[in-house]
DNA sequence: TTAACCCGTTCACTTAAGTTAAAAAAGAAA
DNA sequence: TTTCTTTTTTAACTTAAGTGAACGGGTTAA
């Protein structure tokens, strides 16, 4: 598992062996449960989170219904808005799957920039990919229609949707479940000429 | 002009005279025609762009149609996806106005973060804020219909609607200029009783 | 001044998503 | 197993967005 984060961290930049010891001293791998709530709404938590295996999922609760905005699998981490700018969070974070993560909190990440300033370059490097990422997705979501989203979706990350329920990838998608099983079937119909 | 880029760097490190003196030195500051292109599709520009005074917009061309996405106004920047992952850019930047912009490039973020590493923590602080906050965006964008994405445009942002032309505001919503024309009838309509 | 173009609006029509409700299918618990 | 619950699908109906076309106001260029 430590293998995995350091073979992710290579991308960035190179550890030494001292470098890599202070990271496992932090001791930030957690196995968690399917279910588990990592953040709920209002709760002001100082705690990213990195998935090494498993998936976790952001969700609102608006007028009663859960909206589901994102997921984060394998290789992929969250720093939550909450613990950006310090007020309580709009959102919940759950566990999907049986998963093993990385729970890092903000004075750890302060921590380790301070006595490692490469970590500072990699958080950065990260930041910008991810935000440079993020603002792709966002366009693509703009500027197609719900059929041509889970078309995409289908393209780019086929493992999503055998493994999150419908009602979820919905929401994910911008649409209710009633839609999506809907859309589905016209995309059935439609191959099947 | 130098006072306002000073006074929005100072909310996150402070310069000193060095400092600021090193940044001035760069000779970023540009002045632009509205109009002026600033990034095309398939160019791989180094250019990130911070807007002092002005708008500028980032948009694709999907089936000869121009799909507007995004705005940056004053204390807003944008390094464009093609800087960050070395690939020709999908979209074009373009100035909706005449514009006063701060123009970087890569190497010189390397150069001043190499030289000057409060400059990495400002970079750092800088798109970790951007990120969570695209991340709401997002979010708000698919939770809501369009009528409600128009409403809160309305509250947060109601300058852009009067400075940009209403097409491109469509698109911004994600919809097409005829039907943010009919519901804005509707939204008038209702409040009319 | 006229002609051409761009933009915002309106209209009629089509298509697809939202809504409400119910049935069917799949999973989890007793 | 049977039961209970959750998830997915289906259906009928409503609402709103997409599409294609046309009109009028404004600007620009010939």
């Amino acid at each position: 598992m430590q293998d995995i984060l350091f073979d992710f961290i290579s991308k960035y930049i190179s550890l030494t062996e001292e470098e890599k010891n202070a990271i496992l001293s932090l001791d930030i791998f957690r196995t968690v449960n399917k279910g588990t709530v990592l953040l709920e709404k209002g709760q002001q938590s100082p705690n990213s989170y990195f998935v090494l295996k498993g998936c976790i999922r952001v969700y609102y609760i608006i007028d009663g219904e859960e909206k589901t905005t994102a997921f984060y699998t394998e290789m992929e981490g969250i720093t939550p808005h909450c613990v950006v700018n310090k007020t309580p969070s709009d959102y919940y974070i759950s566990c999907t799957e049986d998963s093993i993560l990385l729970v890092s909190d903000a004075d750890m990440g302060i921590e380790m920039n301070t006595k490692f300033p490469k970590f500072e370059i990699m958080c950065r490097m990260l930041s910008e990919e991810l935000l440079a990422k993020q603002q792709t997705a966002f366009d693509e979501f703009k500027t197609s229609s719900p059929e041509q989203r889970y078309l995409s979706l289908l393209q780019n990350r086929p493992d999503l949707i055998q493994r999150v329920p419908q009602h979820q990838l919905a929401s994910f998608l911008g649409i209710k479940p009633q839609s999506l099983s809907r859309l589905r079937a016209r995309i059935a119909e439609k191959s099947r000429g």
